[in-house]
DNA sequence: TTTGATATCGAAAACGTTTTCGTTTTACCG
DNA sequence: CGGTAAAACGAAAACGTTTTCGATATCAAA
């Protein structure tokens, strides 16, 4: 019951391992007769390589390592998606491991995927990381690492992104077009860029617009969670009467607090307006239905995946890789929680 | 720039590559002298072992396959976070395939799984999938493989499910306790096992309790999405005015009939009420929110993991396995889309 | 000192493939 | 038929580990 080996092959030919292997590779040294015979006998016998034998002598596993913080997420789930697609065309696997926002996990997981020498990594960073010695050692090994969505700036490999900033200035600007004079600002924690540039894109917006940044308008929210949303939704009610928008992080936050607003009686958009962020599939189907920014997941991971693939193939052929960074188109997707 | 190998340390430290092997994994005939040193030297040159050689001398990858319909689906990404959990802490990856309710691709992605040498494989059966030639195949092989959620009975591997027909049974009863006379049902396609269990269920219930079963309340649905529930909300009231109750295969079609509803003035649940399947995370944010049956996605994956770990190390000390059946508990979640 | 036991180590095969390089066979032409 | 070039094949090393088994060193007891 041993799975069949080219010598199996080898044998029942009368030919030799060697031979028989370049049969299966079109090597030009081997002549048409016993590559039609070998290929038949591979057909006859159910021959699969064995891919261990394979990895060990071609150096690669054709397996790429992927981390992402959460694992149950639309965004993040489609990026998967993207990603799985894209690699599954070019022959590779890929091995999912979560780092759960943590820093800690974030280091074990990438040893791991060292460890199995996978032949490249795509990495969105956890919220908790802060310090990128890991990384910078994965780039010192010339292991082709590529970071999407949550990137550090700091850390020299290619990334694939949005313009978080521009589209934080979008979506607070179409408050204020709308009418909103005072807007709250539901942000992130402290560490990861994009909820920083974010922020930066929510402030740029109101004093080009000549309203003035005030600090007590901004919650930093922990876990960006739906309970976050309904616990600050109230918060801010209790804490400004007098806010007439928000802008928020990210859609499951702004979920939360649309049904807090919702439960309470404060009125969307007519009290309160509020545009989110990600493009949930959700946020199409609550009431008020939420203005939000798309953010394309899954061109994302395709984007991703092709990038490390081309830093894969150069690595291998010892060309010079330059590191790049594409940053994908959002777009304010307007619905029923803002005015107009 | 080459990796460190046992080689290396052997050299620096003039021993054989066998006592520094044996070293690393406290075999009793190294002294612990020499173990002490190679450890530290281990630390020092920053020594991994190099997977393939240990894959392809131990025959094992550590590595386990999971091939599912689909990614973006708040079902299997819990299952997916609960499976990669577990596996994680017996050092386990995880390598993650889409079949895309496709049968051809399922075939195809299981090729894939047993080509690179997976330890075992967790599979959730495509909507396409009527034969299972490719699932036996892996049984004769003595490959370790278990179902979870959507099953076929009659491969003989174990399984992780639910009981759908109890579930859609007590779903389609408390419609009837809470005052629905007529009661459709948006069932799946024809061959999944679930959609069988959950319409004998549906029925079942109708009879046990004198309401006749009328097969023209009973739509067949193709893809189960959004849209097909807006869709065959419309049809419904088109066709019959008088159902004041809908069982629905999975909340996110039943998300799509409620917005129908909500639309066209149907009033939920005064003039239909409505129960879903599965507990999405949106189930509980939709207005009127839904009520509808819990599937614990999360356990599940742990679960299904479990199993296949021992089936892995049973057939690694060439022990008999047995195959076996859980059945993971469900529970009715009552909300507001349906009376009382 | 010899003996036997015990502790410590190393040689070597094996896992299955890829690839280099040398050897043999075939074909062809003079 | 001899010679040469091309075509077809095979031997063997290498990838890095694990593990068996035999070899050596150590030490106590006789």
């Amino acid at each position: 019951m041993k799975p069949v080996t080219l010598k199996d092959i080898a044998e029942k030919l009368g030919l030799s391992i060697s031979t028989v292997s370049k049969a299966l590779k079109d090597y030009p040294d081997v002549s048409k007769k016993t590559k039609r015979l070998v290929k038949e006998t591979v057909e006859l016998l159910h021959y699969k390589p064995n891919a261990f034998a394979v990895n060990l002598r071609t150096k690669e596993s054709k397996t790429i390592g992927l981390i992402i913080p959460e694992v149950v997420h639309h965004f993040f789930s489609s990026v998967i998606k993207g990603i799985i697609a894209k690699a599954e065309k070019k022959g590779y696997l890929v091995i999912i491991l979560q780092s759960n926002e943590s820093y800690e996990l974030e280091k074990k997981q990438l040893d791991l995927l060292v460890s199995k020498r996978v032949d490249g990594i795509l990495i969105s960073l956890a919220n908790g990381t802060g310090d990128f010695k890991h990384l910078n050692d994965l780039i010192t090994q010339e292991l082709p690492l590529v970071m999407f969505d949550k990137i550090a700036k700091i850390v020299n490999c290619s990334k694939v992104i949005i313009d978080d900033r521009k589209a934080a200035y979008t979506a607070t600007k179409y408050l204020i077009d709308s009418g909103c004079k005072r807007i709250a600002h539901f942000r992130g924690p402290l560490l990861p860029q994009n909820s920083i540039d974010r922020f930066l894109g929510y402030k740029k917006a109101l004093t080009d617009h000549n309203i003035i940044y005030d600090s007590s308008l901004v919650y930093i929210l922990e876990d960006m969670s739906y309970d976050e949303g309904v616990h600050f939704a109230g918060q801010l009610i209790k804490d400004h009467n007098d806010v007439d928008g928000i802008f928020i992080n990210t859609d499951l936050v702004a979920i939360g607090a649309i049904t807090e607003f919702n439960r309470i009686g404060v009125k969307v958009p007519e009290d309160i307006s509020i545009v989110g962020f990600s493009n949930w599939f959700m946020s199409s189907v609550i009431s008020p239905s939420l203005t939000t920014i798309n953010q394309p997941g899954y061109d994302m991971g395709q984007e991703a995946f092709k990038i490390l693939y081309k830093e894969i193939k150069k690595r291998k052929q010892n060309l010079p890789v330059k590191f790049k960074t594409i940053e994908l188109e959002t777009k304010l997707i307007k619905r029923a929680s803002t005015n107009n």
